[in-house]
DNA sequence: CGTGGCCTTGAATAACCTCAATTAAGGTGG
DNA sequence: CCACCTTAATTGAGGTTATTCAAGGCCACG
């Protein structure tokens, strides 16, 4: 496979073809091999866990993480209905979660990337109740659910980390019914481009390009649009020069003007 | 004030003008005042407190509220970037919570009765991320944060009570996002009349009419339409048989007929 | 080099929104 | 207790946005 290499504004060095496959910058990376299974010393932890632990305590913490799991690209990691026992922590790879309404229409809730944390659904009622599939390979930190009870109740930090990360998603949630319920279809795909090149770029990709990792449809079903709809919006942001795309690939090439389109559609 | 009373099919009487005053059956109704201020004899316990606790740990769990709370109809229980102190249990009243854009655009993200808690928003980030507005004259319980997390670390039952709640919010939020990304008009609100009449059955109202505590823009603001349109789903409902509308009231008149609506407006 | 999945683009249609006028209800003060 | 005033709800006509249906192009993969 060739690789893309890119550099950012910010001089890290990124590859645009597997960008997903680490969320370092490929000069730093190691080989899956060399990195202990292991919480204490994960790149990730940063983002998946709490800061402020000693070492001592931290060794206690890796005991959160009892396997780790492979899902192939278009492999689910859990469906609707399975059994609730465990969280998921992204290392590498990328998802979508999913709910199938009676009558088999698809509405896409999330998509999630490295460092971040899958299956809060299925406390509620011990079942999952969304789907979540791989987007491309994938591996994840199986966090039994008992384990992480268990060690919050010993570590008050690591108890409010968990009702943080619960917090955050609620608050997400809010903000895309804002999307959904309010918004224009550019000033979602707005929302949307700005959001995903701000994730990626806290984990050390570039501020301005990068490749999609989902179809126009899986867009369209997180946007509550169309995906002749998400293309076209494409399509005509590309033409007013504030976005380069083909394909899956997205350059944004004036992120201030997304950034008006997101707050205000109307804005004299 | 003159009371309409009714009897549902179940036999139960019930206020149609203060139903949002209790929870109870009006005859099995007590005065504020008889109500010690405690969960351990909360007539509400079995909505927003584990089951399952033996009497002694229960008046542990007594220290979990510290205050009521009064919130007139308009007034505020919270606003946005509010320093977060506490979850809410709703005693009596009714809210909706709700989030604005830059540009100002509200939208409703949900509506609150009796037992259910609210708050969740702030824990994050440690303020508070959207406004809880009283619809009607409220009374809640307020749980200072602190001591919900120190009670949680001791009795695992309410730790996995705390962690349902979150979820479940979650999970009501994923199926909001499919009404929103999926629905078409007649179909979201035939979903919000059956979510909003089970919920009040379950708190031993009528199951088939009720005063609606919300105007139509604020409907309108949740389900993601205009309140003209919310108006127009109303009288097409009430020309086609299915409900009787008049300004507040509301009588579901062929709740099966909802539920197809709900289930797939294009079903043959 | 052919095949299948994904993406793009066009034209016609449907759903919902906007603007506007009217009616109904609720609250206030005389 | 009633008249007035304000807010909320209804309804109609016309416009806009996004969808639907359809055709064709691009790309990866065998």
């Amino acid at each position: 496979m060739v690789q893309v290499i890119s550099s950012n504004e910010d001089g890290k060095t990124v590859c645009l073809e597997c960008n997903h496959n680490s969320w370092q910058p490929m000069d730093q990376r190691t080989t899956p091999e060399t990195i202990k299974v292991a919480c204490s010393n994960c790149n990730l932890r940063e983002l998946c866990m709490p800061i402020g632990f000693n070492p001592e305590d931290m060794q206690k913490l890796d005991e959160v993480v009892a396997t780790r799991r492979r899902v192939k690209q278009g492999e689910r990691l859990f469906s609707n209905g399975d059994p609730f026992t465990s969280l998921y922590a992204i290392r590498t790879g990328f998802f979508k979660t999913c709910i199938s309404s009676e009558d088999g229409r698809e509405q896409v809730t999330g998509f999630q990337m490295a460092g971040e944390i899958i299956g809060l659904d299925g406390i509620v009622s011990d079942h999952h109740s969304c789907n979540a599939v791989a987007l491309e390979d994938a591996d994840v930190c199986v966090m039994p659910f008992a384990n992480v009870e268990e060690l919050s109740r010993e570590f008050p930090v690591l108890q409010r980390h968990v009702h943080k990360i619960m917090s955050r998603e609620i608050v997400r949630e809010n903000s895309i019914m804002m999307l959904l319920g309010n918004m224009r279809a550019e000033e979602r795909i707005a929302a949307f481009l700005l959001n995903l090149v701000q994730r990626l770029h806290a984990r050390g990709f570039s501020q301005s390009e990068f490749i999609l990792r989902m179809t126009r449809e899986e867009i369209g079903s997180y946007l509550g649009m169309k995906l002749e709809t998400v293309s076209r919006t494409f399509s005509k942001f590309s033409d007013d020069g504030i976005i380069e795309v083909k394909q899956r690939y997205v350059r944004i090439i004036e992120p201030d003007v997304l950034k008006k389109i997101f707050n205000s559609q109307t804005c004299s």
